[in-house]
DNA sequence: CGTAATAGTTCATCCGTACAACTAATGCGG
DNA sequence: CCGCATTAGTTGTACGGATGAACTATTACG
């Protein structure tokens, strides 16, 4: 995960040509349809000969791979259509969850090419018992895809708590019963690995769908936890823990938090608020919930609705971004959501008649986060090809 | 995979040139004393050769001046040291308020080289005429400054209210009685203009001092203005309108805002509330209110405290940023407002016990968003100095 | 006054991109 | 079937910019 640094250093002319490569490499991941390299000197304003040289680069180093030459209706020499290699550098993505572990390996097109997800109960768990599982799952799998000729690049792992991924410490992670460990070690990997926290993983597991270039992901669990997506990157704040909105006041005469203070949206728009206000155990199954839908749990999600619209509304407020992507349970129920929290964000957002306030679901399928985190490697890659050639 | 970027265009050969540039430029004018050309070349990583020639350019340009060579204690040639040149290149900070419209010239060593601040009413006042009233100004001021050989690089025009910096409009100033204004045509000035809010200006002003990389900048007055600080730049948002706590929710049970919600922050800890708190009327100047600290006053503004701490947590939880800069009216208010607004952000920031938050009165002087906008001119001069050149 | 030390400049060299001319491979019209 | 137009990709020369080594300039110190 990279934190941005206006510390430049001194150009030289093989900065050039690393710039140049990553310009070459985006472009053609970037594209929707393979670009030949005529394409991409267009697209990208450098000389034909220049991509050409760069190009053979990338394609020497598997990042890119070559398509047969289509003899499309049009004259002239048929141009090579270049595409992101599969199964050749892979990004992992690893989890530790309340309910589940996971490892999932993803290729430059984007496709799974290897996933291993174990339920478990991890509630009040050993980090080093659980990492160390975790860390053997993700070894089988490395040893698989290697046997297939692949190359790991690295790892991000997720955590759902308050991560600094400078330092490389989990500070807390209140559902899992863990404060102030270092998880990298414990895993045992031989692999770079970084952590970072689960929620802004799962946001960027959204990038790989139609989505704009900015927008807030909130994920509903048993916390709560968002994510702040600027130009297609993660926001982090100053120490990686921006978007810690399960705490934000919604109402200070409101219920005692677990955190100490009073009214705190998780206390309205946490999965057990939910399921308390639908009349559910607090360890019910979300579709308990959905079978009362319309009907008796209507008015407990939509006071979680309001509640989650006044805590956005704060959001966009001060951060000043137009699309709210609901994850996690809130995913399910966005139609019994989305009216109240469009209607108390028109009525806050101080912007609201200046701008088309959108909120919507979530993309990604299951364990966003696993891929968020491979993509997250992946994009480490092609931010600077050079590394690999 | 697709992974997009910030566009970024092809590096040839004179973007070499321009980054170093640049990076000479910035260790010149970022360094606390004065930098040798030695001194720069060890600092930037370039080789000694290559400083000269950028050095002599920022030189002929007029950007950087060489002092006399001071022939200090050790042996060898004596280093001729380097400073931002003064009254050479500078810009222009210009702003409408409600009670004055000023623009103020700044040097690139900070010093102000010519201002003009003018008092007024400008609560329900014609866009035109004042805009015209301060292009006037404005180029009285240019001229004397063209006049004795300064060249003015820009201006940047401060605004109290919603404004799109990308568009050049101002979407609504409440206090201005403005709203849907292009104000840079109205100027009539011959220069290049460009809007902005005038909190996030004024907070820029505070980079003149020892102030973190990151901060909060929050200024208080009839409304209630913030600006987000990220590695010594402004946070804009999606559209420019990052910052708006005024209307963050305090207790929806509280009063009715102007804004049509109930319990917003300004209600709490706007000037017109705390005046009203302290039994004062709204128009009362400051300094009668703290004639009444601490005594009859203070549990106003210890309420506004709790009010400002409590947004402040919102905010610090969602931005993750150690550090805020109270200013405006606040400034002379914080030996009465720190101890609450700290004790509710331990409270409410979940980061807290890993963190040392602090607030901060704001350093810069009165009309500090002249200071701000003049300055943000010169940081466009000097992250392009090959314009110049 | 000679030597060491530091600052700044000059020059040959290297590297990467650009431009232009080239080769390669196709469609099409006669 | 052949020549021509067209587009893709490659080769070779030129140019701009950074570099390191050698050079000059200017001081302190013994």
């Amino acid at each position: 995960m990279t934190i941005t640094s206006t510390a430049s250093t001194a150009a030289r002319q093989h900065t050039l040509r690393e710039r140049n490569l990553e310009l070459v490499a985006r472009a053609v991941f970037e594209s929707p349809s393979p670009l030949s390299r005529a394409d991409v000197a267009a697209a990208t304003g450098l000389a034909r000969a220049t991509v050409s040289t760069l190009v053979d680069q990338l394609v020497a180093s598997r990042l890119v791979q070559e398509l047969p030459a289509v003899t499309g209706g049009r004259a002239g020499r048929p141009a090579v259509p270049l595409v992101p290699a599969p199964r050749s550098v892979v990004g992992l993505g690893l989890e530790v969850n309340v309910d589940y572990l996971g490892a999932r390996v993803l290729d430059l097109t984007g496709a799974v090419v290897a996933e291993h997800v174990e339920p478990g109960a991890f509630h009040d768990s050993d980090p080093a018992t659980v990492l160390g599982r975790l860390g053997a799952l993700a070894s089988e799998l490395v040893r698989q895809v290697a046997d297939d000729g692949m190359s790991v690049a690295g790892a991000r792992l997720a955590l759902p708590g308050l991560v600094d991924p400078r330092a490389g410490r989990l500070a807390v992670a209140p559902n899992l019963g863990w404060s102030s460990v270092e998880p990298v070690p414990l895993l045992g990997l031989s692999l770079p690995v970084e952590i970072a926290n689960e929620a802004k993983l799962a946001a960027l597991a959204e990038l790989a769908g139609p989505v704009p270039r900015s927008f807030l992901y909130v994920s509903g669990d048993v916390g709560i936890g968002a994510a702040i997506v600027l130009d297609r990157a993660l926001f982090l704040g100053e120490r990686g823990w921006s978007g810690e909105i399960g705490h934000v006041v919604v109402d200070p005469a409101g219920p005692r938090c677990s955190c100490g203070a009073y009214g705190c949206l998780e206390e309205y728009a946490g999965k057990e608020a939910i399921l308390r206000g639908a009349g559910l155990g607090p360890d019910a199954p979300l579709g308990d919930l959905l079978t009362l839908l319309p009907g008796d749990g209507e008015a407990a999600v939509r006071a979680a609705g309001r509640a989650l619209g006044s805590a956005l509304a704060d959001f966009v407020n001060l951060v000043d971004v137009g699309t709210v992507v609901l994850g996690g349970l809130y995913t399910d129920l966005i139609p019994w959501l989305r009216d109240d929290v469009l209607a108390v964000l028109d009525e806050r957002v101080l912007a609201s008649p200046f701008v088309d306030l959108e909120v919507r679901p979530a993309a990604a399928g299951p364990h966003a986060a696993l891929t968020g985190g491979a993509r997250e490697v992946l994009r480490g890659v092609l931010s600077d090809p050079s590394a690999f050639v």
